[in-house]
DNA sequence: TCCACTATCACTTTTGAAGCGC
DNA sequence: AGCGCTTCAAAAGTGATAGTGG
């Protein structure tokens, strides 16, 4: 086991356990609970021990998702992403979709469950390239139920989560075929490891600088994966026993599903993408760009025929003002706009 | 010809150093 | 000298797009 690094690999053996999690979800969460029950499971220990096992679709049916009532929508975005730092009673307000038990089940709430959903429900792409390319959304949670006084590792993996590779067609994405064999990657170990209980439950866990490439590399928190095959995220509590053995609960989170790329192919999800990533406000008014860049190329005939009602109604502009008819409802964020 | 992949672009946000006043 | 605030430039992030190569 190495500690110093963030690059580790998860023991394997009879000390894992496989988070045991209901089959209730609940979509239109904000927040996603992942909760562990107080047994775990012999017969899936052993499928669940290594980094490199296969997690197959059905096997993401045993995540738990309990509903929170309140979504706070685009807005709570970025202010629920940065802030790592809060006390426990400033976490309080997750209540509502954790149980609160100490030294019991742990339980794990994903933050932005109701943008991961969003995601899903198109069918998530994750841009990878050589130098790495930052996961949107990214794992952010809080965590319940661990030892106060035990010491943790907070570890963070990405699985297969489909036997095949796929590719889109007709604007969905279908399987064909094996998927290749997987290259090599270590979990990558939150830099705060290890630290006790009562420390990670006062704050935010926050993964958001893991990155992804198609590049074989030993860089810690770059995951090297393959384009058009299919992925998730899995969350692994790792407690330092006291003999020096280590227990493990993992966290397959199906939520984080999602199909590595290089291109977008889904429009929808580039849309998604502009809309919630605050590095992509650039793309939100196109005709900005138009008018600065292509615009000025054109002679003067062709920027006559290029109206502006022509380019509105090719634009994603277009597109959000159709979904989001209603001026409060735009995630926009048009304050921040300075034109 | 197709399509996955790469490099580059213009844009925004983040970060950290420098400057300033108290 | 130390602290807190503001400013500004560089770095790092984003999707779009044209070109490349298998």
């Amino acid at each position: 086991m190495e500690s110093k690094s963030n690059s580790l690999r998860i023991p394997t053996g009879p000390n894992i356990k496989q988070a045991k999690l209901h089959d209730a979800e609940r979509k239109g969460s904000n927040k996603m609970v992942l909760s562990n029950t107080a047994s775990s499971s012999p017969s899936s220990s052993n499928e669940s021990s290594s980094s490199e096992m296969e997690v197959q679709s059905s096997d993401m049916e045993v995540c738990q998702v309990y509903a929170n009532s309140s979504s706070s929508g685009y807005s709570d975005m970025q202010s629920s992403s940065s802030d790592t730092g809060k006390s426990r009673d400033d976490l309080s307000d997750d209540k509502d979709d954790c149980i609160p038990l100490i030294n019991g089940p742990i339980t794990l709430s994903l933050m932005e469950a109701k943008l991961w959903y969003k995601f899903l429900e198109v069918g998530t792409e994750m841009i990878i390239n050589r130098t790495g390319r930052r996961m949107f959304p990214y794992v952010e949670f809080s965590l319940r139920g661990v030892d106060p006084v035990g010491l943790y590792d907070v570890i963070f993996d990405i699985i297969p989560a489909s036997s095949k590779s796929f590719k889109f067609l007709n604007n969905k994405w279908i399987p064909i075929g094996r998927k290749e064999e997987e290259f090599k990657n270590y979990p990558f170990k939150h830099p705060d490891s290890p630290r006790i209980g009562s420390d990670w439950m006062t704050r935010k866990i926050s993964f958001e600088k893991v990155k992804l490439s198609n590049k074989p590399g030993t860089k810690a928190g770059i995951f090297t994966l393959h384009t058009l095959q299919k992925y998730l995220v899995r969350i692994s509590i790792v407690k330092h026993e006291r003999d020096d053995e280590l227990s493990v609960v993992e966290f397959p989170i199906r939520a984080t599903t999602f199909i590595a790329v290089t291109a977008y192919n889904n429009r929808e999800v580039t849309k998604l993408k502009i809309n919630s990533n605050p590095y992509s406000k650039g793309f939100r008014f196109p005709m900005k760009r138009l008018k600065n860049h292509a615009f000025e190329q054109l002679d003067a005939k062709e920027q006559r025929m290029l109206t502006l009602e022509d380019s509105l109604s090719n634009s994603v502009y277009c597109h959000l003002k159709k979904e989001m008819p209603t001026f409060p409802q735009c995630p926009l964020d048009l304050s921040s706009n300075k034109e």
